[in-house]
RNA sequence: GCGCCCAUGGCUCAGCUGGAUAGAGCGUCGGACUACGAAUCCGAAGGUCGAAGGUUCGAAUCCUUCUGGGCGUACCA
């Protein structure tokens, strides 16, 4: 509809601009947006406002030329006013709504979906937590609303992939063999003091005993061989613990890419080879830095160390390159807040590689506070104590978890109350919405036993759809295309939530007013169409947020 | 110290990239089931949008300063 009312708006102002009634300046971007009052019209565009600086007139004037040469050739108006500093309010015929939701029939399963990504090829590479501990909770975040973030992505068009960095080099997982050998070792009755600066969480004893089941005392007396080989070992086990995490959470990735992989044939120093011969490097000492000053980061940083072992961001450089030479146009990274301060370099690194600034775009998360009952649960990942995926989506459910994490915008912090997010109540909103589609669920068997099945929209009369609750739901549905295109452009998961939430409740307030299966016959089937598209949203909705769409519950 | 993020009814948060009288949910108070599912609905109270300036027809939204909170500030990842 919006479209439909800014051809008319765009149409006008080019007569007027023939006609000599308006100047030749630039024509902004026309906006069309919904009044928040409902006597300011069904639409309401404020164009005449913005060109009033550039045509130096009274936005009220302008106003009337255009609203005098709008040619309503299919004739949906019923009438147009211009109203406060110049609004031009537009009102819709009540009998051309219900032909909004033709779309919704013909497009099914997919309605919401448009193409406005071209078929770029797109990265989301997300999680990334290097396998020394199963994942907390706010990595769960970080998973659920890059998972997300993929699949508007997807459904906009976007050909995407899912990428999860394992960080598997490095003195961390050095750390993680260590951690199991000292448990190992304690098993065998030695008596050695635990470091500090090692992994204090049981499931590292948990995997020295898996060790000392099947392997025997056999790593006792090899010191170095036996770290490498437990650095290996507990990697892989704790890798795969998290990917079984991560499925309870419905999150696939399509590849998980191993750090290893980088430096194999040297990989990682050809590249810094390369940044030094483009002069992005010098040598201080054994030390390399990398300039990423040149690109406006605060401080250069150090891509080898002076006892020559790349950094952390060595790496990454080489990951990155990685990526644009695997054909992705685009490589957006989410990551948790505490990982901002990397931006910046990271950012110089990609234009480093020749890239724009913009090929890499960064989504932070904030961070997540557990809380049971209100009163936070301690959580320290050196000391071992957290909460892990499992546990969470174990008590809580895989579509409470997910919606509760992407109700939030991703910026802002959130709360995680497990008591609040298991109780299925109306505190809870997963079910609200979940609510709306069983009930329309409900009526539509209802209707199925006494004969009448959800009709297609050459079977109804749409003219009998006018009451003021089945235009808001039309009007609602009607968005929803155009609701997903802003979350995908802005990679904002938490608009589908907020605009789900709304469509249930303006279901739900049409449901207590008027009653779908009644003995007119002609009403019953408008009324079945109109909540079969309702329930077509809320699970095409629901789909994109990975969370049921529940017949019965 | 410096950098990034946040600040909106009692609580938890939206506010569509500058629009008309700032919105939900929870909580509080008062109503609605012999009607398709009451996990629902209807109504009420509750706000100088952290503070002060500035930009313009118009600011919760943009710019500056300040206050308060979170995070970061490694040759860790």
């Amino acid at each position: 509809m919006k479209e439909r009312l800014i051809k008319l708006l765009e149409g006008s102002i080019d007569s007027c601009l023939e006609k000599g009634l308006l100047k030749e300046t630039d024509i902004p971007f026309i906006e069309v947006e919904f009044p928040r009052e409902g006597s300011h019209g069904d639409y309401a565009s404020n164009v005449a406002m913005i060109l009033a600086s550039s045509q130096r007139e009274a936005p009220r004037r302008i106003a009337e030329r255009i609203v005098e040469n709008i040619n309503d050739s299919d004739q949906i108006l019923d009438k147009i006013e211009i109203a406060g500093p110049g609004f031009i309010n537009f009102f819709i015929k009540s009998n051309v709504w219900a032909v909004l939701l033709k779309k919704v029939d013909t497009l099914g399963d997919r309605y919401g979906e448009s193409d406005i990504g071209k078929g770029i090829r797109v990265q989301v590479e997300f999680v990334s937590a290097n396998p020394t501990g199963p994942l907390h909770i706010g990595h769960a975040r970080g998973a659920v609303t890059g998972d997300v973030i993929a699949s508007i992505l997807q459904a906009s068009g976007f050909s995407v992939s899912r990428e999860y960095y394992i960080n598997d080099a490095g003195n961390q997982m050095n750390l993680l063999g260590k951690s199991v050998y000292y448990r190992y070792l304690e098993l065998m009755g030695e008596d050695i003091s635990f470091p500090d600066n090692c992994y204090q969480g049981r499931y590292i004893t948990e995997l020295a005993h898996e060790i000392h089941d099947s392997f025997g005392d056999k790593f006792r007396s090899d010191k170095e061989s036996a770290i490498s080989f437990l650095t290996e070992y507990a990697a892989d086990s704790i890798l795969n613990g998290i990917k079984e995490d991560l499925e309870t959470l419905g999150v696939i990735f399509d590849r998980y890419f191993s750090e290893k992989e980088l430096y194999k044939n040297d990989g990682v120093t050809r590249i810094l080879q390369d940044l030094q011969g483009k002069g992005f490097i010098y040598k201080e000492g054994n030390t390399l830095w990398f300039k990423t000053t040149d690109f406006g980061d605060e401080k250069d940083r150090v891509v080898v160390r002076d006892n020559g072992e790349p950094t952390y961001f060595a790496a990454d450089i080489a990951y990155h390159r990685n990526k644009y030479s695997r054909g992705f146009d685009r490589v957006i990274n989410v990551w948790g807040a505490d990982h901002h301060g990397y931006i910046s370099r990271m950012h110089a690194a990609v234009q480093a590689l020749g890239r724009k600034r913009e090929d890499l775009e960064i989504v932070l998360v904030q961070l997540v506070n557990l809380l049971r009952n209100g009163i936070p649960v301690p959580m320290s990942t050196r000391a071992g104590e957290f909460v892990t995926i499992r546990e969470v989506t174990g008590e809580v459910g895989k579509d409470a978890a997910r919606y509760n994490f992407l109700m939030r915008r991703s910026n802002s912090h959130l709360d995680f109350d497990l008591e609040l997010a298991k109780t299925q109540s109306s505190e809870n909103p997963v079910y609200y919405v979940q609510y709306a589609h069983a009930r329309i669920s409900s009526i539509m068997r209802l209707a199925a036993e006494q004969g009448c099945r959800a009709p297609c929209y050459d079977e109804i009369r749409p003219d009998l759809l006018t009451a003021p609750e089945e235009r808001e739901l039309i009007k609602l549905i009607d968005t929803f295309p155009e609701m997903i295109e802003g979350s995908a452009k802005a990679l904002e998961p938490h608009r589908i939530p907020y605009y789900i939430n709304d469509l249930a409740s303006v279901f739900h307030s049409f449901y207590n007013k008027h009653k779908v299966v009644s003995d007119n016959s002609e009403l019953t089937k408008a009324r079945l169409f109109l909540i079969k598209s309702t329930g077509t949203v809320i699970r095409n909705a629901l789909r994109l947020l990975g969370v049921s769409a529940p017949e019965r519950m």
